[in-house]
DNA sequence: ATATTTATGCATCGATCGGTACAGAAGTCG
DNA sequence: CGACTTCTGTACCGATCGATGCATAAATAT
């Protein structure tokens, strides 16, 4: 058997669908659902209207699939944050990350899973609501992070795991918010650091 | 003379310019700039395309209205925070209100002046920089308010006024995308009193 | 070789976008 | 009463929206 899994049938693809789909993350990244139109995305993308549908399905598959791949790339901090020891350095990794993800010097200011789609026609409520979810489950994986460290006692048993992560994704958005208007990295630290000074002792 | 001043030439008005004004701002906060179209927002106002570009000009002045309406209605609870007497009061007002302005039951969920044009194409740039000043006016406010605190001792003298109003608008931001989520108020007064938690004692 | 399969480029679809021309309606002026 | 001014409803503008039909190109399969 040949490992080398190569000749597909038909005529091949012209271009690389990951270095598309990832041109087509930073469209919606800095334009978002509804200010990307497809000119723009596949002006971006190198490709044609055809191709892009042929590849990716809709406009609405397209976003998903952006989603999918910044939530693997720039917002790939969330998941390390949680392997943190304890939940004070979980809590200052998840900003860290944050802030450093939404003032990304080569990428658009803000996250895409806020400004990609945060209020919305009928167009794009798909996007809306998906992107709602995507937040909403980042305060989960926070508050199960939470839940163990009480367990593990790094938190104080009184603390509120739900709570503990609803304020991190809040500050964290607004972090979003603010760098999305064109606030400086090194301030956006400044009020990490200011976020964390009432995080309960270990 | 005669106070009443009735009496304008022409054809009277057949509407209410402020209702529909108001109207106009609830789905320019729904939907966004560019997520509300002319059809929207005319029916909305219940008025014909016609009268909404006879009484306001274009789609972005109704916008910049809309917005103005809204710093002067769901938004007045800054100004009335700046008049707190002491900082801590002042910090408190403005994210108590923050969470009351973005959960309101018969409005909208979010904040106009995030939502209302995060991200946007080449169509929206002026709505987004507009809302991105608005915001960065409302960081100023709580700044000079704050240099007063410390001018009058009620924050150490070690404060810095900025990052306190950053710090601050940061939070009320991601508050209002929690909001925009669907995240309940009495959750969102929680995470506002905990981001006060480690607020300069007085 | 021919058939089959897939991707591409061009032209275009109907719908909707923001914005207007125009005629008539509804008032105040003289 | 007209004359003038302003507002309203209809119908429509060119441009753009997301999405496709179709002929052709480029590969494998037989």
């Amino acid at each position: 058997m040949q490992t080398q899994g190569k000749a597909p049938i038909g005529r091949p693809r012209g271009f690389d669908p990951d270095e598309a789909l990832d041109r087509a993350m930073r469209v919606f990244w800095e334009q978002g659902y509804e200010g990307a139109s497809l000119t723009d995305l596949t002006r971006a993308m190198g490709i044609s209207r055809t191709s892009m549908y042929a590849a990716f399905g809709s406009k609405e598959e397209l976003f998903h699939l952006a989603l999918r791949r910044y939530n693997d790339g720039p917002a790939a901090y969330v998941p390390r944050a949680l392997e943190e020891p304890v939940a004070r350095q979980v809590a200052a990794a998840f900003l860290a990350g944050a802030v450093e993800a939404t003032t990304r010097p080569g990428c658009p200011a803000g996250c895409f899973g806020v400004q990609g789609s945060l209020a919305a026609g009928e167009s794009g409520r798909g996007a809306r609501d998906t992107l709602a979810a995507w937040r909403d489950n980042g305060v989960t994986l926070l508050k199960e992070r939470f839940q163990r460290a009480v367990d593990e006692g790094d938190l104080p048993a009184g603390s509120d795991p739900g709570l503990l992560a609803r304020y991190l994704m809040t500050v964290a958005n607004g972090i979003a918010v603010q760098a999305a208007g064109g606030v400086a990295r090194d301030d956006l630290e400044l009020v990490a650091d200011l976020a964390l000074r009432q995080w309960p002792p270990a």
